[in-house]
DNA sequence: CAGTATTTGTTCGTATGTATA
DNA sequence: ATATACATACGAACAAATACT
């Protein structure tokens, strides 16, 4: 009769009511249930199937039976805590193997997260949000719980796959970007100051005397914006106006182009006497496009560029540039995150200011050679 | 009294019974168990205590019960292969994340891994064994399900480590090794035909009319040593007498302290007129060396090297060097390691036969010049 | 295909043992 | 030490799924 009539097991209906009263919250955990008997009586059934109800749940984890005593609620935080259990080996996501400044940056953050007790393990965007969507993507499927330090994908743009970071966050996975970061995320970053690599490089021409400086920016990554934010702050503090024709905006995909098509980034440098580059790999390039267009470095042009990888040395005119941290920044960056998985409230944002390297790109100019060198170059240009 | 005498709960008989015959061979998967009635009557027990028994060995998957049909043993198989899913992440070990020809490799191979619909997480060893237990260790504790591509660490040395391979063998884990291999154990492997390299390179330089070649050779990995190998054959082949003190074997320590303390390795070339270098950055030490000491390369003496990397090309003297795959074996290597995935049968193994790239740093020397250079060369180190 | 036997699933009642408060 | 509450155990009945004839 009151199988047909009710359909579902009675055990079934007691693991529900349970299941209910612990969703609501009227069950929290570390509650003791009504004994047994009392349920049975309660429902006018049978003790033993009380018992298969509460077996089962206790199976699921929910509930814990203590002989003598009674069931109890499964403190929620112990079932947290073992799924929060963090892995010891660090996910790793960056854009590059290979070039660069990236690898002198991993080797010391994975020699420091070793030093730690933690491994390290690398994944590879290739600068590409897809190929980013991806790698998140399998992470959460997985249920990984490996703590995550994460080099943004084209930074400068709106990115896409904000949501998967919200979701690892969610899980209380500790994630710290480095070497840049999604303002959109309230999520802490270890990088430079390029606002202040920016800034310094460009009153570091002014200081030589030079007033007709232009500056080449990358586009779609982060640094570029914060790099031009610093050249336009240096020029308004030394009042010297700024010219939108000077600046030059380039994408990842052009860089790789400079050296064949160069016509636009010539136009830029028209009657300038010093140039601010993005990085080395542009001022390498734009070293090898004056080269062949016979403008001199630095007699004709100055060049102050920003990172101070290998490529700074190795160009034919050594390079003046901003000292990127690199073996430190992923020493620290490796250190805050450890910091961060011990203490989830560690602010372990941290920027670097850097410092300058001079070599021989850059040359003073006065008033009176000023003009000279700028129409020296603008002579050669056409 | 029953309890007081057995001491063991009866339903405990029951599953201890039940696990005895599956471990001892007795009741095999897919099997079925007698009814619970058969079980109760057996021992003399209630049905309801069998079925308690039951329901906790189905709790742990080792039975199923099927309505209205009886107890069966899970399939062996079915809970293999619920183990022996393999994740769609593949984990690679190298020695290195800057430097050489790892970079290369390693960019090809995440990238045709991606193509092929998996993930790639890289890890590094620092070519140093210690790392590598680690690491190992490690995803043997994780239980890691990703299928492995392997740098070997020193193999050339009897390796620690190789019973953690053994086990994530035994786990189903495919491991592919790439760029050399560790010849106690049993797994494929891709790399450059490291005995031809030295062969080619030996028989190149004989060519040339060369008689008095040195060699240099790194002791503490496998390629070294097959190198080794090739250069042995190919002087055998031509009838050239082996001459012991023309061979100096350094290991990675000295290798790096090459420039400095390079008494030794001079002592060894004394007399000969061309040397096989174990790779180009030896060759790129030795020609430095040179330079220091006064011996003109390749007038005074002939240098051939293996791998062609950049460095090849970037020397002073531009090296004459076996063309290592690099790009080509990493596709090869993640296309191998997604076959095996597929195929546990399919033979992974592939060893590149190298081509020779020749540059500058050879000089053909015919009997009557070859005194004299063999002798400018004793000369300018005395 | 139908009907019957077998076997497991659900539920009840009852009793004793044992840990906890 | 006693009462309470869970653990084990037996017997019995009916339901539901499956197997067999």
């Amino acid at each position: 009769m009151e199988a047909s009539m009710t359909k579902t097991a009675k055990y079934q209906q007691i693991v529900d009511w349970i299941q209910e009263r612990l969703d609501s919250g009227e069950l929290r955990s570390g509650d003791r249930l009504e004994p047994e008997k009392e349920i049975g009586a309660r429902f006018g059934i049978s003790r033993q199937t009380v018992r298969h109800a509460l077996s089962l749940l206790a199976q699921e984890g929910v509930l814990e039976t203590v002989h003598g005593s009674g069931s109890y609620v499964k403190d929620n935080k112990e079932q947290y805590q073992q799924k929060a259990v963090l892995s010891s080996t660090v996910t790793i996501i960056s854009s590059y193997v290979d070039g660069y400044i990236f690898p002198r940056i991993l080797r010391s953050m994975v020699e420091t997260l070793e030093r730690l007790g933690y491994g390290a393990r690398i994944m590879f965007t290739g600068n590409q949000v897809e190929t980013e969507r991806r790698l998140l993507k399998r992470l959460i499927e997985e249920e990984s719980r490996d703590p995550m330090i994460v080099e943004p994908v084209m930074s400068g743009l709106p990115n896409p796959n904000l949501k998967y970071y919200r979701e690892l966050q969610q899980r209380g996975i500790p994630i710290l970007f480095f070497h840049s970061f999604y303002p959109e995320l309230n999520l802490p970053h270890v990088s430079m100051d390029d606002v202040e690599a920016g800034r310094i490089a460009t009153e570091y021409l002014i200081s030589q005397g030079h007033t007709r400086i232009a500056g080449v920016f990358k586009a779609d990554d982060g640094q570029g914006k914060y790099r031009y934010k610093g050249y336009i702050c240096a020029l308004y503090r030394a009042e010297i106006a700024i010219c939108e024709e000077r600046i030059c905006w380039i994408d990842t995909v052009e860089q790789k182009l400079l050296t064949r098509e160069y016509e636009r980034l010539l136009k830029r440098l028209r009657g300038c006497t010093a140039c601010l580059c993005y990085n080395d790999e542009v001022a390498h390039s734009l070293t090898e496009i004056c080269i062949k267009q016979g403008i001199r470095i630095p007699e004709d042009l100055s060049i102050i560029s920003i990172d101070n990888s290998e490529l700074a040395k190795l160009n034919p005119v050594p390079l003046t540039s901003m000292v990127h941290p690199m073996e430190v920044m992923g020493v620290r960056t490796a250190e805050n995150l450890v910091h961060l998985i011990k203490d989830p409230e560690f602010n372990a944002t941290y920027e670097f200011v850097p410092e300058i390297k001079i070599r021989s790109s850059v040359m003073p100019v006065t008033p009176e050679t000023e003009d000279e060198a700028a129409s020296a170059h603008l002579r050669k240009q056409i």
